[in-house]
DNA sequence: ATATTTCTTGCGAATGAGTCGCAACTGAGT
DNA sequence: ACTCAGTTGCGACTCATTCGCAAGAAATAT
């Protein structure tokens, strides 16, 4: 029960979701990723640990997981969905532009003041995305 | 000139491209909606104009209307793209996920701490997403 | 262990938003 | 009016993602 992998199975498995060889090595790549993988590339990773499986199932499986809150999927502009575990604090993304390259970040006074917008309307927010599309200041 | 729709088809006349009966239905359309509609609403609505329009040249002229910088297009989550005419200020958006209706806003300071934070990390914002997902306060 | 039950999988077909090729058409400058 | 490059409608196509279904495999009961 130490490592973080069995951790989420076990999770899975309490919630009456059956932790098959495809779900496992799905899971496996991404908590060891240190990206954030799109389901082409999830799936052609889950391969390379255990042969065999078919992108429906990786599809599957990832839509799965979002549902159980296991991880997080992320629609970036002008590209396929990508996806991150969701174990980790939250935190907004900045896309490199130039490179597709994700950097996290978090800014508490940001969150606040998204709150109080929505509060001085009437609503209370539910989630919410902030994405910065950035480039390396002077190039380009 | 001084109607809004003749100065967007004399840019456009400027910029080399056609005014077509077309493009002057979906522009018209756009420049009076007061929502977010997406392709095939403005299909209908150009339609409704200017009979005879197909969806291939809806989506067609949007595309280089938002080359021209003339509308914007909202990928908002779950949803087909929506759009609106970029003559307003800018501003980020509210959805309702009850409704679907979005609602428009800004906010000076969180601009000023995006452009903060990519700084910090030597890049500058190409441009941004900021959208709340929202519901009324004390519903479902 | 074995059987049972129900969830999962792989396959390929289907979807849905959006794009493209192409022949016919049409603004807009001459 | 004439010309010609920019546009259109149509249907075919793409791409990411989902679905139907029969075969396969976890968890559970026996």
């Amino acid at each position: 029960m130490r490592d973080p992998i069995e951790k989420l199975t076990d999770a899975l498995r309490r919630a009456g979701i059956r932790v098959t060889r495809q779900r496992a090595a799905i899971l496996e790549v991404l908590a060891t990723a240190q990206d954030h993988p799109d389901a082409p590339e999830l799936h052609s990773r889950a391969n390379a640990i255990a042969p065999g499986i078919s992108l429906s199932t990786v599809y599957r499986t990832l839509s799965t997981l979002e549902t159980q809150g296991v991880i997080q999927r992320h629609q970036f502009e002008g590209a396929s969905a990508r996806f991150e575990p969701a174990e980790t604090d939250h935190h907004d993304h900045m896309i490199d532009v130039d490179t597709g390259k994700v950097i996290e970040f978090c800014n508490e006074r940001i969150e606040r003041l998204q709150a109080e917008i929505a509060a001085e309307l009437g609503y209370e927010i539910v989630h919410h995305r902030m994405e910065l599309y950035v480039r390396k200041t002077g190039q380009g």
